[in-house]
DNA sequence: CGACATTATGACACCGGTGTCAGACGGGGA
DNA sequence: TCCCCGTCTGACACCGGTGTCATAATGTCG
């Protein structure tokens, strides 16, 4: 037999016509089962897989989702944010089990293919990771809703769309962290990340942080805040700059796990001890939370159910064609260690 | 315009046929410049995009590669091995500059789908991450061969066939570590890892290791080698189950960074001080190995180099089918930190 | 001005399945 | 015996492109 075999050969071999080995291939009731039998055995002997190409092309659908992740151009190309990867996981996981396959793509702000994956038709419903970062998110939102395209999107509110969000109730963490910080009586809070609508996640948790120091009579002063994006780099080099600054604080929040463990380096650096004269808190729990120096009190996404109501959402959107699916808000969880004791 | 436009459309709108409009759209020569214009700009203008499933099945390929990452079931399941994520995303953006999608998929022993992703016509090649860990990959790799699917193998050796195999020079590794520890004065080492066949990647380190210290006239006691699976538990306990025996050493050789961090958390629960007392050394080069306590000393894989190799020598594979490519050994370079200091 | 090469285009078969429709076949009831 | 119905199967159009072949239009040269 040269190259592979098709649904005709099987049809020569078991003695039937090429739409019966279609059929009682996908187990249509139409087909006799002793016949069927006969299909599949051969079809077996000769190792034949349906051609994937053939059959989405007929059907007009691709079984495949896309996850498009996109990436900080400001920030080091070679290492990508953890948290998305761990979600990557639990994403191509509930994939597998809705039997879609899973095309993974990292985007620049360069390329503009947004929507591409849906149109070309490889892929039936798209999953953006990081967009919450993209300055520009709501324009490529608009022309993905005008294309049609279906699309979840983590972090990220598409505006009048909440039913294509899932994300971590942000503001939430940000009050446990300062809940946590009123308990050890640290309120002479600093905070690295990002305040403005840039970042919606980030000014999130800021805001719920804020606002319950605020009712308890605390309040982050301007001066306190630095901007930074989410790598450990930049984390130290905000926080450095608040120290050169001869600012003074005894906790510090940073907008992300990695950011977290960037201030501690510039605050032992700077000869300050973690927790004796500043608690650290971050947010995400990733896995290196739990062995830096000095493990890292943080508020914890679940990741895993994350992915896989991202998944769920978005096969329910290609389902059911825009029909309401509830807005997905995760309760996040504070994880103290040694870092804020 | 109801649904998507076809290249009828096009064709219709620019006053041409059907065949000229995939032709304009994929710069054969053979089409009048001007010609090529206009259909160029109706495509635009109707956000025209070529259906892959109906080119590649005419083309009998898909642009696609997939990836198959390899879980060792008796791991954490929720947690995946960051090594591999890390060369994921190099692998992605490597595909991305060729031109190739990517599909990914994580495999546990218990399924068998090997070889569908390329019979199947859904992806044109396959890289296989994690399979040194795989009890029975030689038998994977021989139904692989079998059917004629292009693939290419991190780690592990293909019998017979090292142009399909791209790895990092484990044993040089290896080698490294006991130099330095050799070096440190520090030539009474235990191993966590593991040194049998089954995992072909851990016994090379070890096997480089334990040679380069029998050359300087040291040797690693068989009571001071432990078992364990790349997880940061089996290195914990591992290690524990050593200092449970009451076996003494001076340094510890992880096969793996979480290996490695696992240890020096046994160690230090046991009162013993990293490195004063043991020194410890790891292996990949994890981004965590910066951060975690104190900094690991431990032997750098290049996965950016490594992710890239294996998708170009894929390519290599596919569009020559079959012919010489030369066999990918990457060079591992020695990170001393403070844990072997 | 006719033979011939060159350039640009259209018609059409084809990739390998899926779904529709028509019809063969056997059995039961009148 | 004839008709009807349910069960099962085959023929065929179709999905949306790609590549081949034939041909029209234009230009070149003797």
């Amino acid at each position: 037999m040269k190259g592979k075999a098709t649904s005709f050969d099987i049809a020569h071999y078991a003695g039937v016509s090429q739409s019966t080995v279609s059929r009682a291939l996908r187990g249509s009731p139409l087909v006799n089962e002793e016949t069927r039998r006969r299909v599949v055995e051969v079809a077996r002997k000769l190792n034949y897989k349906v051609d994937k190409n053939a059959s989405n092309l007929r059907a007009q659908q691709s079984s495949t989702l896309a996850v498009l992740l996109f990436e900080d151009p400001t920030s080091d190309e070679s290492q990508i944010n953890p948290f998305f990867l761990s979600m990557l996981g639990s994403i191509t996981r509930a994939c597998a089990k809705a039997g879609y396959d899973l095309l993974v793509s990292f985007q620049s702000s360069s390329n503009d293919w947004h929507a591409d994956y849906a149109e070309s038709h490889r892929a039936d419903g798209i999953i953006l990771l990081g967009y919450g970062d993209y300055m520009d998110y709501q324009s490529k939102f608009e022309r993905l809703l005008e294309s049609d395209t279906k699309f979840v999107c983590w972090g990220a509110n598409v505006e009048g769309r909440p039913e294509l969000t899932v994300s971590c109730d942000n503001s939430r963490g940000g009050a446990l962290v300062a809940e946590h910080l009123i308990e050890l009586g640290r309120t002479d809070c600093a905070f690295i990340g990002d305040t403005s609508h840039h970042s919606p996640e980030f000014s999130a948790r800021f805001n719920g942080f804020a606002e319950r120091l605020k009712a308890h009579g605390a309040h982050v002063s301007e001066r306190k805040i630095a901007t930074a994006i989410s790598t450990e780099e930049s984390g130290y080099q905000a926080t450095k700059s608040l120290l050169a600054n001869n600012i003074k604080f005894n906790a510090l929040f940073g907008a992300s796990d990695l950011i977290a463990i960037g201030a501690i380096r510039a605050l032992q650096e700077a000869g300050l001890r973690v927790p004796h004269d500043v608690s650290v808190v971050g947010f995400d729990d990733l896995a290196v939370a739990r062995f830096c120096t000095p493990p890292l009190s943080t508020v914890q996404q679940n990741t895993t159910l994350a992915g896989q109501m991202l998944v769920a959402n978005l096969l329910n959107l290609i389902a059911k064609q825009g029909v309401d699916v509830a807005s997905s808000v995760l309760p996040p969880q504070l994880i103290v260690r040694q870092s804020s004791k």
